[in-house]
DNA sequence: TTTGTGGCTAAGCGCTTGCTTAGCTTCCCG
DNA sequence: CGGGAAGCTAAGCAAGCGCTTAGCCACAAA
């Protein structure tokens, strides 16, 4: 709070790549706006006077609210695709499924903000929006079914579901965005105890 | 569908305590809208001419769109203590968790319209509704944490963070409410499977 | 028959919404 | 110095919002 370019809520991921600045400004403040009233709830105006600036000047940059969300949404969508695929480093499937919950977990945390928009605005997107995130949600499943299956066929693993047990260590992971709070510890903290359990209830 | 007083979302969760019939109407028509839009996307008139009336009807019988919620919210709470508390039925905490695990998940994946009102519109009420509804969410997750306590405490569950996994097991059953839909399958096979997870999470 | 009450509708009020228009300023490039 | 683009604001428009008002109708009690 010191005049340094970040609010009071949105987290570190960096924006950089959105231009200009006060374009910037308007994720960052959307960001903070959906997550803390939803989408529907959340007034142009009130973006707009997060970003400092007139609710007219949101149309130079954003052609309409839904697109601002959409863009939000991919680009969250992507980072926590990356961070997946960053975080398979190879070995055993024991180790990656721990990495790998580790670091899902630990961004929903860190990032819980972005990730609330990510993984509960959806069905305010556009159908064509929500087709293009939804081919992006499908490889962040398949990233973890590679490993489950992995670990079943060496025999490390013992998953008499596949799909259902893809899920809930997903949707473990993924729920971490619905009610974490900063006060509730640290991010990698909870990713290490997270990718615990999930080793646990896969394990032959 | 054969003219069973039934609407075409909502489930079996019966709201024969609501009367005179209209209510319970505004009721079911409601829970289907706010499930499938959110509260602050859904408009009165939605409500209203779901349950077959003008929109001005709606307020003969509730006095705003938030006290419907709210009325909706406290009950699907109370529904969902209750299924837990009639699930734990003594015994080993092995088997009392995998029941209570069994019954809650059912019973998110049995009625995910009114348990996606009750876990994803929690902001929509005002604060001393929120308050209201908060301790029986104390008392739910009471409920969970009593049981690893006990296992702990008889050696046969061995638990690094209490709270911590607590949390974790209602997160796995809560999160089926945003994803679930009739074709993912059997209710109870799926609070089999949970059940299956969450002993493995916690057990010595 | 009168009176009152519960349940409803048509109409609409005041306000807010997403977004547009018209026009201003600043700055770069010739 | 001239001109156009980029970035912004003040004002406002049409539509939709939650909710209210006034009044109608069916029916039960007196």
């Amino acid at each position: 709070m010191h005049g340094v370019n970040v609010s009071a809520v949105t987290d570190s991921l960096d924006w950089d790549h959105v231009e200009p600045p006060a374009a910037r400004r308007l994720v960052q403040g959307a960001i903070d706006a959906f997550a803390e009233r939803g989408f529907q709830a959340t007034t142009t105006r009130d973006i707009a006077s997060r970003a400092g600036m007139s609710p007219a000047a949101l149309y130079v940059h954003y052609p309409s609210k839904e697109r601002l969300l959409f863009e939000i949404s991919l680009y969250g969508h992507n980072a926590a695709l990356e961070i997946l695929r960053s975080a398979d480093t190879g070995g055993a499937p024991a180790d990656r499924l721990r990495s790998l919950v580790a670091a899902f977990t630990a961004w929903h945390a860190r990032h819980h903000t972005i990730a609330h928009v990510v993984q509960y605005e959806l069905n305010a997107l556009s159908p064509e929006h929500l087709a293009e995130v939804a081919t992006i949600r499908r490889a962040i499943s398949a990233q973890i079914e590679q490993v489950l299956t992995d670990g079943v066929q060496d025999g490390s693993f013992a998953v008499p579901d596949l799909p259902g047990t893809t899920l809930a260590v997903l949707s473990l992971s993924i729920d971490v965005a619905r009610w974490y709070t900063p006060h509730r510890g640290d991010p990698d903290a909870l990713g290490k105890l997270y990718a615990d359990l999930a080793h646990r209830m896969v394990q032959a």
